[in-house]
Order: C-alpha cells, then structure tokens, then sequence
RNA sequence: GGAGAGGUGGCCGAGUGGUUGAAGGCGCACGCUUGGAAAGCGUGUUUACGGGAAACUGUAACGAGGGUUCGAAUCCCUCUCUCUCCGCCA
C-alpha cells in the first residue's frame, strides 16, 4: 500500500513509474477525492473542536452550580451536521483505501522497463547441464518409474494437483528441507523459523495477499483463517504493529513450511507433474531491512537462494524481472530459474524481491535509531521451492538406466547414493 | 467446551463520567553538576490524519467495533486476545 501523503506529494511521477507496469492512474478523480475528504475532515475537526470547548464550559459551570442546558441544548444541534460528516469522511476513506490498496508498488529506478516475460533480463548464469547421451525423461515418468511418485492415489485421497511422494521420494523432499534449513541457519546466518500453517486475513492484508488475490487462496470455513500460500505471510507478520530496533537490522529469517495455493486461473499449464500444486513445500528467506542497507540485502538474499543449488550442482540463470513481469507488492525482483533437461528448459525456482516500505505500510513494520521512526524494508525469497527442487535434482541427476544419482551434498541426509527402481512399491 | 480474572504510553503501574494524551516510577535522549564516573538536578521522550514555509496548532487513539451522554480510559453491548481452574486431547 501507498503512503498517502507521499502518492499525493509526487503524483505525476507515481503515475509515470507505475504506466512502466501497465497501470493508468485516474489523476483527475484521484485530485478530486483527495480535496473533497480534506475539506469534509476540515470542517468535521473544526465542529469538534467547538464542541469540545463547549463541553468543557458545561463542565466548569456545572462545578459552579449555574444551569447549563442552554449549552448543552447547543451541542445536541451540532450532533448531527457531525454525524453527516463523518460519515462522509469514513466513505472517502473507503474509497481511497479501495484505491490506494489496489495499487502496485513502484518498481526502483534499474528494473529494466518492459511488458512481459520475454523482456526480463539475465543477470547471470552458472553451472552446466550434465551431458546425456540419451533422451532425458521428464520427472513425472521417473517419479512413476522409480515408484516414489503416485498421482493417482493422490486425486483419490484429495484431488487434482496433488501428490504423494513414497518411500525414498519422501526421504528426498525431507533430505533437501533439512538441506536448505541447515545451509541458511549456518553458513548464511539465519534464524530459523517455525511458524503456524495458518493465517488471519489481518496478515494476509499485512503482506498484500488481501484484499486483491483473496482467490488465490485456501479460507477455512467459520474462521477468519487461511491457508498460507507462502511463510511469507506469517514471517513477515511476525513484526506487524512493532517498532524494531534499526541497530538491529537487518533481521534475517527462513522458515520451512507447506504452502497452500487455489491456483485460480491457471487451468491448463503446467498440468502434469509437480510443477504446480494445490500444495507444496518451501524454505522461505525473509528479511527486515533498513531502507539504506535493503538494495544489497536483496542482492545477498539472491546469492544465498543460488547457493543452494550452487551446492546441489545444478544448473540455474538468475533474471531480473522487467516492469510488467514483477509481483504486486514488489519493488524489485529477481527470478532464480534452474535448468529441468526432462522438460528442457529454465523454470522458476526462487523469486527475491524487496518490497522496500510496501509491506511495512500495510503492516506497519517500523524501525527506529534515536528519535527517527520510519517503516522497515521488508524482502523475501524462496530459498528454494522444495518441489521443484525435487524436479531438478532428479531430472538433472538420471541416468541411462532410469536411476537417480544422489547429489554430493545431499548423501549424507538421504542416506543413499542413489535411487533406483529396486523397491518398486505395491 | 465450562467457570473466573484481565488487556492503559518503550516497560512497570495509577486512574469508575469533566483541561487525563493520560499521575508516579523505570528506561532512553539532551543539558547542568564532576578531574572522570555514579548519584543528584533540569528538560524532553507515541502514532495517524488535517492546517501551516516553519515555530506551532486542531482532531483521533487507553485490545477492536458499536452504543449512552453536553462530555467516556472510566457506564452498556458485541467481538478478540492473554492468564488461572476444570473438562477434552496429540
């Protein structure tokens, strides 16, 4: 959400910044409710400034035992031109809310300038494919083949876009959280985190979910709890309505969770697989940043999300986003994408952003050194996306006989060397 | 789920209708004092929104939302969170 004062201050160059990620500004409407609410909050002050000067005068003549009802007569008269605009005022309110809340975040001046996915930038690119001298299967065919993947049981038990991993397959799921967990906690100095799996819409608000992509989510019924989508959501929340020490920041977090997504509108892609599920698996970075320090912190952020697979050897390109690509709430982001041979080609598998003050107006996150308060940076990324993890380690990682090789690093969580067909599940 | 007790400023803690944005204390900041420090003394110490170039000033906020009243931290209603006891439970 926008600061009101500061949209209303540098409203031409708002409007400029946010045309570079296809958003039309009504200026004229914008300038037209913003005078109207401060004229009607002008003249409802001004009443209630006279009424309380008048009930104060009751107050001391009552003491001094002279009639008052001609001054209290007085101010039951004012009652309801106040009423009238506050009411008025609270609809304003509303209205600019409804406008302010629906609004992106500017993106920061080197997001390169673009309409879509095509125009995003590659920033770098490391590691090699590894060679295969015969065709690569995608994961869902090794997953089925090895037997540590069943979808069908899955729709049974719950539903499309679900998935049960079995036996090894599980092992691996676990074996790369514990992975990622330990990395972050102790070479990358974060603290880890165990947050609930569930939300209240206040948090959502907090971190831009609601009110705009309330279908995106799970609700569960007779509650004001949701799903979580992403430990975005509750980490970052773990400082709404708090004032942090700015000596202090930044403030590094990562936290494993299941995530939660309706996928509303995304019927048709990436069906088959794990790709894309109702639920999924994430280790999630998140950090509070004083606004000087939160553009090298975002830089680091990324660096600790590549590490990872660095780590497990796997090939990956880091993109900037361009202006029309970006998220919402983001003020500048950079896509990880790792390189699947099965599917043959990039696919996201960490997001970074810096949300500058975006999220910590929404939910008033703020930081102070000495007398100075203002609102925190907030940052986040995946780090990574367990799921498609999975996905890279075992398509980059098959062999010519169907079996998967266990990455180096990994070996000593999965306790195996390799995951082969032999125990072929019922 | 049942019964009870509570939610006041960075913290502790007064305050049951009238200059109380809120006593007192602690903490913190600045100043005085000191060779230096401690103690002591003095001043200051919330946020949002409006007006103002600024100094400053108005309105609102004592868990949240409603209500009563000329006037509410104080009275009434609803919700929420915390604590204690009982029940249930991994």
């Amino acid at each position: 959400m926008h600061d009101l004062s500061f949209f209303r201050g540098h409203l031409d160059v708002a409007a400029e910044r946010l045309r570079t990620r296809g958003v039309e500004l009504d200026l004229a409407s914008f300038r037209q409710l913003d005078s109207e609410r401060r004229s009607a909050i002008t003249e409802s002050e001004t009443l209630k400034a006279e009424r309380n000067s008048l009930s104060q005068e009751v107050g001391k003549r009552k003491k001094a035992g002279e009639d008052t009802e001609a001054l209290q007569a007085q101010v039951r008269q004012m009652a309801d031109r106040m009423t009238a605009l506050d009411e008025r005022v609270k609809v304003l309110d509303a209205q600019f809310q409804e406008i302010l809340v629906a609004i992106p975040n500017l993106p920061h001046e080197s997001v390169p300038v673009g309409r879509s996915a095509d125009e995003n930038v590659e920033v770098r690119r490391e590691g090699t494919a590894a060679a295969m001298d015969f065709k690569p299967k995608p994961h869902w065919d090794l997953g089925a083949d090895l037997g540590i993947l069943d979808f069908d049981r899955a729709a049974k038990i719950t539903g499309a876009r679900f998935a049960v991993y079995m036996g090894l397959g599980a092992k691996l799921e676990r074996a790369l959280i514990n992975f990622m967990l330990d990395t972050h906690t102790s070479e990358h100095g974060y603290t880890e985190v165990l947050p609930p799996f569930m939300a209240n819409s206040a948090s959502l608000f907090g971190t831009g979910q609601l009110p705009k992509f309330a279908e995106d989510l799970f609700k569960i019924e007779k509650t004001d709890y949701y799903l979580i989508p992403t430990a975005e959501v509750p980490v970052t929340n773990l400082y709404r309505d708090e004032t942090l020490d700015a000596d202090a920041l930044p403030a590094k977090f990562c936290a494993y969770t299941p995530c939660f997504r309706s996928e509303a509108g995304s019927y048709g892609r990436d069906v088959r697989g794990i790709i894309r599920q109702h639920q999924f698996q994430k280790v999630e970075l998140v950090k509070f940043a004083r606004p000087d320090q939160s553009y090298d912190e975002l830089e680091k952020l990324t660096h600790d999300a590549e590490n990872i697979l660095r780590k497990l050897g796997l090939p990956f390109r880091t993109m900037a986003l361009c202006t029309g690509d970006m998220g919402f709430s983001s003020a500048k982001t950079y896509d990880i994408e790792v390189w699947l041979p099965g599917l043959g080609e990039f696919k996201e598998i960490s997001s970074c952003s810096n949300f500058e003050a975006f999220q910590a107006r929404r939910a008033s996150i703020r930081c102070k050194s000495g007398k100075k308060s203002e609102f925190a940076h907030t940052l986040n990324g995946s780090g990574l996306a367990v799921g498609r993890t999975w996905v890279a380690v075992v398509e980059n990682y098959q062999q010519a006989d169907g079996s998967i090789v266990v990455p180096e690093a990994l070996r000593v969580y999965l306790n195996a060397e390799r995951i082969s067909a032999t125990g072929r599940l019922i």
